[in-house]
DNA sequence: GTGCACAATATTGTATACACTTTGGTCAAA
DNA sequence: TTTGACCAAAGTGTATACAATATTGTGCAC
């Protein structure tokens, strides 16, 4: 009974009101409804959410740590602009750690493991059906996620959680052309070939479904007004 | 003079002070002033580096972010104590970047950075000399994330960062025989690789020699006795 | 009308004050 | 002696107040 004790210890939540807003305003900016650049005010947002500037300080910190909000001393918390490098960068180390992620997986995958894959699978399809663009793009990065961690290599996945949260904001940025279809008939395969414990499989899965995205950006100079003045003027 | 401009703006530096006690604390951990496991009073560091508790607590979430402490809500902040399944881990992972990294910087290092390498190496010669054993650690990882940053991938750079910072932890807690010399050694035959653009012999002289650093590890339980209580009953 | 200096405003950085939780100890009862 | 509750002290979590900095608006000189 020892080990019950300690988890239901370990459990009694008291979530840190900074972790709600950081986790509201992370999926803000996944759904793409908080655009890169824009500014996050602190006074702003302590009023928004009914807390005081300080756990808006904390939850910015966080975000700041992610790489999702770019901070610049007494003038403010921004969403975070990847440069084109850094996106390329952010794709190239997916294509080093994810495949990895994949074979071991597919190695250790458990039955349980399959069918929340599945589910998952199914979730976003409804949300591709119901042309929910945010909603889609943010379950598609959670799957990875998911793979990831059934990998059971924990540093790894934290690394892989990381590079697609900020993968959204590349996609916002530099995104070309839909290709949904793909990307869901890429994700179904991949759990086929986890499912079917294929190692060699799924990781040429990933590989390729990785690189497929990482073909479909536009790696220009981001498109935006506000810094394209200095993109031109530098 | 755009450009100019622009460079002497932000470089006007302005280091936030809670950066600077972040960075205290992380060299006191590097050098193993701070053992794994100690409290980290907000008041007592307060006091200590002579700023409010904000500072401390912003310095201290910093830290927590970077896996080098550990908070535990309304308990305070400890200096982490890696499990033996994250030590593997962090070596697991530093096995999968660095090799590569080291190839790149092979193909990429100019003769500043080879320059620059060289007289790494030769502080860490001085460091042993002195029988510095703390210095001679931060400055054996220094020498690695020199190297991933000559291969000029930050993210990747900034992941071993990372897994560099937690190795410090890890061989405080699960550090078996001194074998300095072999490091050294080490670190002085991969230079040379880099030095000749030799990217086949960087890439296994890195592996090779983080394998070593692996195997001198003895991931048992850790040792301190206040930890064994829960080990024992859990 | 244009450009610059300066003041007003707004926003961030830091310190302090207060509320809540944990912790350690004391005392009473079994 | 041991167990339990309860109280006091210490420490963390959050809010607020104040200081420093950046931004914006105004007025003046040219």
């Amino acid at each position: 009974m020892n080990e019950a004790v300690g988890e239901a210890l370990a459990r009694r939540g008291d979530a840190p009101s900074s972790d709600l807003v950081c986790q509201a305003l992370s999926q803000a900016i996944h759904e793409q409804r908080l655009a890169p650049g824009t500014k996050l005010g602190e006074g702003e947002l302590a009023e928004i959410y009914g807390v005081s500037r300080t756990i808006i300080r904390t939850a910015l910190q966080s975000l700041a740590h992610g790489h999702l909000v770019e901070t610049q001393r007494n003038r403010g918390a921004f969403v975070a602009k990847p440069t084109p490098k850094e996106a390329r960068e952010v794709f190239e180390t997916r294509e080093l750690l994810e495949p990895r992620c994949a074979r071991m997986a597919a190695l250790k995958a458990t039955p349980e493991d399959i069918a929340m894959l599945q589910a998952h699978i199914e979730k976003e399809h409804e949300a591709l059906a119901q042309a929910d663009q945010g909603k889609a793009l943010y379950l598609s990065g959670q799957l990875h996620i998911h793979i990831s961690r059934i990998a059971d290599q924990s540093i790894i996945a934290g690394f892989i959680e990381h590079l697609i949260a900020r993968s959204s904001l590349i996609v916002a940025l530099y995104w070309k052309r839909e290709s949904a279809l793909c990307e869901k008939h890429a994700h179904h395969s991949l759990v086929e070939a986890i499912r079917d414990k294929n190692q060699d499989r799924a990781e040429d899965l990933m590989r390729s479904h990785l690189v497929d995205l990482h073909s479909a950006l536009e790696l220009r100079q981001p498109r935006e007004a506000d810094l394209s003045l200095k993109a031109i003027l530098g």
